[in-house]
DNA sequence: CTAATTATAGACATTAAGACTCTTTAATTA
DNA sequence: TAATTAAAGAGTCTTAATGTCTATAATTAG
């Protein structure tokens, strides 16, 4: 089990975003190089994070993306969900013998995957900034607008 | 972020096997018949979970599977762990700017991976068994060899 | 007003993985 | 010896992920 490898652009980005400024546009080509993804790949996602509400764009000359809301306010359950959907982690057909029932196996699995849920939306994107190296703070600041 | 659909063939049958006889042979034809799925398929399923030695096989006439451990010794977690591996659920490549240290983003989700990774510890297979409907207990029963 | 810039969207290509099937081989037992 | 059953390999088909390319729309600098 392992999430997308869009899932991981997102999290950087959306970290690089809080970084770099909270409040003003960053371009889609810095946040490109800083991954070492083509920027048309990482549109599709910031694209993604836009529609869940999680970042907000302004096309044309010094447009951007930003935070659409406080780093505060973001957790790691939002991005993840924003890019891989949200499907549960397992489903039963329920064919056969378990047809009327509900399957015992999901039940557990969906006990599970909720405590990871809980966890995943503890985690905002503030405390990542917070937690940061400063070696890394200093260097993203250098990129500011 | 979605487990294999080969991960709860693996899981049912490992509940089926417990449930239809925790000691004598069952074959892997009537194991998939159970679930609708190919017996040449769930064949190559099975050998992963003998490799991991939580079943064990016999060939030839009245062959066939059975746990390899105690029902209350094998575990949600082996089971899935058997088919899907054990990479981590989010690596980052490190890359750029975070390459001389660990990624804190990857950081906070060992943190999530390992604990949701206890909790599927603490599943058995037994406790799976126990929690069966009575229908669906004596069903399976009925396919005692 | 015009040109440059930037996001958005669609179509397309490529690759990898998942989900199988088919066939052959090897082991076991009736 | 023949029937049965698991193991293994090769191959197919489908789907999803990971991109690229191009055109369009919106915005702003000049």
């Amino acid at each position: 089990m392992k999430y997308a490898q869009a899932t991981n652009y997102a999290l950087h980005t959306m970290v690089y975003l809080a970084s770099i400024s909270p409040d003003s546009l960053v371009g889609v080509r810095l946040l490109a190089e800083l991954q070492s993804v083509s920027t048309t790949y990482l549109s599709k996602i910031l694209t993604k994070l836009a529609k869940e509400d999680l970042v907000s764009s302004s096309p044309g000359v010094n447009g951007g993306y930003r935070l659409a809301r406080s780093a505060d306010s973001i957790t790691f359950l939002d991005i993840i969900e924003a890019v891989e959907g949200r499907q549960a982690i397992l489903t039963c057909q329920l064919a056969g013998v378990e047809k009327e029932e509900a399957c015992v196996i999901q039940q557990k699995m969906e006990v599970g995957e909720q405590q990871l849920k809980s966890y995943l939306a503890g985690i905002t994107i503030l405390e990542i900034v917070e937690e940061l190296d400063e070696s890394v703070k200093s260097f993203l600041l250098k990129h500011q607008r």
